[in-house]
RNA sequence: GGCGACGUAGCCAAGUGGUUAAGGCGGGGGUCUGCAAAACCCCUAUUCACCGGUUCGAAUCCGGUCGUCGCCUCCA
């Protein structure tokens, strides 16, 4: 398995330190509602984790929560609540996003939150200012970068080149204007502990290197984040740890994904110009934001587009309708070969999450399911392994079709519906089947004009009837209301 | 200004020395169907921004030109 590493810049052969690969990824500062730039990072590392398990690695998965910094004291001061309300508020909207999305969590995972790390912090923070890597000043603590002389080595820039740049700004008290905090002294009103510096709050890039250090020990396998993270966040955060253990490398492999851009700029908060994973889930398919997602290579940037997530979402619906294919009684036992997908789909990741090309594999595996359902080959093995492929490694959702009514109808939800375990109601499911019955009469009876409609209006209401073979196909694109299937049934003179 | 990435069909997007240049969406034609839908089949890039060069051979390597974007400040 290959994979790329920003720190040598080149595609190297995966080799973890152990049997279980120590894997951290960058979390978010809840102080907002997530946006689908989060969505685009997160399901990447998700199928990068999901893969490394499929080859059979145990993977142990570390991922922050920075719950204070300046942007939540402020968001919360305005909003008139604690910090720490407004931490929650937003943490539980994220893993709720990352829920809905479908993001794998095993509960060996640890989600640790930089308020509830403030011990190991000032540990790591004091080990540097002994070893002569940091120091105090009016009440906060720097690290002294000229000390170190790997600085840039991941973000592939010198000391001198950044300082030219006169980017580096503030501090008056810093040694030097490249220099970052490590502690802050705490401004009157702002939440605060104790420290052997005096009251104040962990810097951002220092919870990461304590809480890695905490739980994944001195090495990491896999670190990972957006690529705006490469400067200054995990080039700060390899200074820190590797001046603190004095091991080398804090990370074996860097990865980075590249960024969600939004018309002509990138999306990000300050620009305002950013759609939540929320609202895109009220849109579009967790299936589709992955396919949308997982369809270019996850270091490129990605345009975010409404056609684009359409697209997506016709082509979750094809998987979708592939996996679920029901077989036909008459199918021979001639099995198609799913194993060469399988090997293609596996060639295809192994080289550096080729993810683009991994769902290709499946949609041409897709395209050889419906062609043995046609001609009447047996197919349930490649569908296994679409299913599984897809399902297990992917993370789609690839909605189950369950067969109800004896075998008449077969019943499916796609779309957004499928973000939640949406369960369609007796009442409704009843007065649906209802009328899926009497247009079934009225075929018989080859009376099309009535049929038609019952097809038409039930559509109107998200409902869509297909028929095939052996009786009529319904999905549901969304869950109409009993009293809008009431209206219909009275104004077409069907009785329940 | 410094560092880096990218420019492949109508759109999105793989491919990075020799393959018929993946796949999805869209469009056109056909099969099936009462009609649809779905599915399947065929067609939709003689060509990979442009100009030179290396090579028996380049979308793929090198140089240049034009264009787009990211990072250098909080960010996934």
């Amino acid at each position: 398995m290959k994979v790329y590493n920003t720190l040598s810049g080149k595609k190297e052969e995966f080799s973890p330190q152990g049997k279980e690969v120590r894997m951290y990824v960058c979390g978010v500062t809840p102080y907002d509602e997530a946006h689908i730039g989060h969505a685009m990072s997160y399901i990447i590392f998700d199928v990068i984790r999901r893969y490394l398990r499929s080859q059979n690695y145990k993977v142990k998965y570390v991922q922050n929560v920075t719950d204070i910094d300046d942007k939540i004291i402020d968001r919360a001061a305005k909003l008139g609540i604690t910090p720490a309300e407004l931490a929650k508020k937003y943490t539980e909207s994220f893993d709720e996003d990352m829920k809905d999305l479908n993001i794998f969590r095993a509960e060996t995972d640890i989600y640790p939150r930089a308020t509830e790390e403030i011990p190991k912090i000032i540990e790591v923070i004091a080990g540097l200012v002994d070893k002569g890597f940091a120091y105090p000043a009016g009440g906060s603590v720097y690290f002294r970068v000229r000390n170190d002389p790997d600085y840039g080595k991941l973000s592939h820039r010198s000391l001198e080149a950044m300082r030219a740049a006169e980017c580096a700004v503030g501090g008056e008290e810093k040694e030097d204007a490249m220099d970052f905090a490590l502690w802050k002294a705490s401004k009157p009103g702002e939440p605060f502990w104790e420290s052997p510096w005096g009251e104040g709050r962990p810097g951002w890039h220092i919870e990461c290197s304590a809480m890695s250090l905490k739980y994944l020990g001195e090495t990491l396998d896999i670190h990972g984040g957006g690529q705006d993270l490469i400067f200054p966040h995990h080039e700060n955060e390899i200074a820190q740890s590797e001046s603190f253990t004095g091991k080398k490398p804090f990370a074996k492999y860097w990865m980075h994904n590249g960024l969600l851009q939004f018309g002509e700029d990138k999306m990000s908060k300050s620009l305002g110009n950013l759609i939540t994973i929320r609202e895109a889930l009220n849109r579009y398919s967790p299936d589709a934001i992955r396919i949308f997602v997982l369809s270019s290579h996850y270091r490129s940037p990605l345009t975010y587009s409404e056609e684009g997530l359409e697209a997506a979402e016709k082509g979750a619906e094809r998987l979708m309708r592939a996996s679920s294919l029901g077989g036909s009684k008459a199918a021979s036992a001639q099995a198609l070969d799913a194993e060469t997908y399988h090997k293609r789909f596996n060639e295809a990741m192994d080289d550096d999450f080729n993810t683009a090309q991994a769902i290709a594999t499946l949609f041409d595996l897709a395209r050889e399911i419906n062609e043995a359902g046609d001609s009447g080959l047996s197919f349930s093995k490649a569908q296994s392994l679409l299913a599984e492929l897809g399902r297990d490694v992917l993370g789609l959702k690839l909605p189950e079709t369950r067969i109800i009514s004896a075998g008449k109808v077969t019943f499916r939800i796609s779309g957004k519906l499928s973000a939640k375990s949406t369960v369609i109601p007796d009442t409704v499911s009843a007065r649906v089947n209802r009328l899926i019955e009497e247009r079934v009469n009225c075929r018989k009876e080859k009376k099309w004009q009535q049929a038609d409609e019952i097809r038409k209006k039930l559509a109107e209401l998200g409902v869509i009837l297909e028929d095939t073979q052996t009786g009529t196909d319904v999905t549901y694109k969304s869950v109409p209301s009993e009293e809008s299937l009431n209206s219909l049934m009275k104004e077409l003179g069907i009785a329940l």
